[in-house]
DNA sequence: TGTTAGCACTCAGGGAGATAGAGTGCTAAC
DNA sequence: GTTAGCACTCTATCTCCCTGAGTGCTAACA
């Protein structure tokens, strides 16, 4: 059987509507439709056609047709319109985005704050995944007699520091020479290579007598390490699906939505190993707990190089040309303020 | 009309059997309780009178009695259960804590996390707050040319970071000078006291070839300190109220519980100006918008001053006593494992 | 041969009515 | 003061029925 024009029309027309209303569609409804000139006996014939080749499918006999995830799949790749953003929303983009854009992480969080604002859905952005870097500075801070702040600093600009609480009172000594030996031993070896040795060892091996700082720190400092090649999550709007009459009718749906949602350390995963460039996942083409819901994700880029990632997740039946367009005008707009050589104009 | 002995048994006996199931309680369920020996139609007497004295409530004729938020209040202060926690549970909140007691903010996010575990509910936790904060060390990082990290240090130590894109490109020497102004201008000094200055124009009084960099570091120095006075929220099981009959069947109540829960800044003020030591706040006692919930908070407090809070919130036919007793006992744990004298031992 | 009108059929959703059951309040007797 | 008994109330649930939206199939039409 062949995907016709026809056919194809009256495949466009059913998921048009059904993104807009979330109601099965019927063949009575579609002959009203001022486009499709042919009678609601001949759309029948259409759809169960349609349906046989996998596109549609019923709830029940004497229901509507709904889009199988195979025909927004279609509808993704072949009709979606990804006309412009109109300029007043673009306008808007910018004006939020460039408040903070002397600030990176500030920038992404009201990126997210932005799309979920547009879009109505659950939006989430991450901070850039660095790989290959490397340690710039290793500070210890003495903030009183038992607890000294850990500092560590990437090539990258990502500082992070840890407050740690020593089983006994430290001696300057001891602290400067920790630093020292830490420096001397981890200053611009990249983050992985020093999580690869045994760091209780090294100070062991360097400084017998620093053993029992070296015990209360070793932890906090591999855990710092571990953090440095993190990223951090933001996320927005998870009540919205609350707007939507199939989410906030079914609890177990909703219930099963939050859930997803509160898995941060799963979704975080998730989104970082999305391909670079706009990305459409829909239902069956998720994870397994995901199967119910479609992402669209997009990356920017920091210098040119590093990438973060930022988007959406919603009911598989969203507006996914204007979403997207708005994910992309994002995203370019953050990667161009973070540009090498961009000059801001204003 | 009097609270005897007998009434109190009742009402007693209806705010039990409420809790735990969440179902209006008639007189007949309460005349089967072994405790209560006088007969349905002498406690539908007593359960009249209780109403009429605001203690119970209908929600509809034919229907049992439900407590009130007086009948709640006086549960609490007269009758919760307030006995200590069975071993094993203090031993699994000792064990979880002290995987983590070399730092705080571990400590607290495993606070929260065994908290919503403990009790099912959705718990909260937010570090010290601390007002008389002394700013101690001001210093800039160089990541590329056009990028710079701002970090501050406070007394109490904290430390906060904030990478700043320059709109030009800093040279080495106003990068150091910038620092110096700063140093000289800031440290030591409260971080309120600085807030209340103009700090564009220390910069320009100072050295007026600063006024670039300035304009750029300015607010994202502002923001930073505003940062040091803030605190930072945790917030576990979120969808725990979906395993409570009365939420997972009415959409309305959940989505605005979480709607609550959502709002972030408003919760933290809430929790932040919660008294101290163990409250508890049920239904009507609450702001506008948690009339339909209780909150049980404790403070912990670090090296004897800081204080801390931590609690839960969820709907008020809450295990008081056991939650309470968890909550305590959390809060005990993490203010020992942080006083100033207090020596591990093991 | 493709299109359409017509018709029988299916099924979910909603309303009406009946019923059960949990509960109350009141009264009269103990 | 306590209790048994009774009339009453109200919700929740079940059944039944109907409506309406929708289908698939068939036969006639262009």
């Amino acid at each position: 059987m062949d995907l016709n024009e026809r056919k194809l029309q009256i495949l466009q027309a059913i998921i048009a509507d059904f993104i807009s209303t979330g109601e099965p569609v019927g063949s009575r409804t579609l002959s009203k439709n001022p486009e499709i000139e042919v009678s609601a006996a001949t759309i029948r014939n259409e759809m169960a056609d349609l349906e046989e080749m996998g596109y549609l499918t019923h709830p029940h006999t004497s229901a509507g047709r709904i889009p199988s995830d195979k025909a927004y799949r279609l509808y993704v790749d072949e009709f979606m319109d990804t006309s412009d953003l109109p300029d007043d929303r673009k306008e808007a983009i910018r004006e939020k985005l460039s408040e903070t854009r002397t600030e990176l992480d500030a920038t992404i969080e009201h990126a997210a704050e932005l799309l979920s604002e547009m879009t109505n859905l659950t939006s989430f952005a991450i901070t850039p995944q660095v790989n290959e870097n490397k340690l710039k500075y290793i500070q210890f801070l003495p903030v009183d007699e038992r607890t000294v702040v850990l500092m560590l600093v990437s090539e990258k600009g990502k500082v992070l520091n840890k407050a740690i609480r020593l089983s006994v009172p430290y001696t300057e000594e001891n602290l400067e020479l920790m630093s020292k030996v830490m420096t001397h031993n981890y200053m611009g070896k990249t983050i992985s290579s020093i999580m690869a040795r045994d760091i209780i060892k090294d100070f062991t091996n360097d400084m017998s007598s620093l053993a029992g700082l070296a015990k209360d720190v070793a932890p906090s400092f591999m855990k710092t390490l571990q953090k440095m090649l993190d990223v951090d999550l933001y996320m927005n709007g998870y009540t919205n699906v609350f707007d939507l009459p199939e989410y906030s009718q079914d609890p177990v749906k909703s219930r099963n939505f939050l859930q997803l949602l509160e898995n941060k350390s799963h979704l975080k995963d998730v989104i970082v190993n999305r391909d670079e460039g706009l990305v459409i996942t829909i239902g069956d083409e998720n994870s397994e707990d995901m199967q119910d819901v479609s992402l669209i994700t997009a990356d920017y880029k920091v210098n040119g190089k590093l990438v973060g990632k930022l988007g959406v997740i919603g009911p598989k039946r969203m507006k996914y040309g204007e979403i997207s367009s708005v994910i992309k005008y994002i995203s370019e707009n953050i990667s161009e303020t973070f540009e090498v050589k961009g000059e801001t104009d204003d």
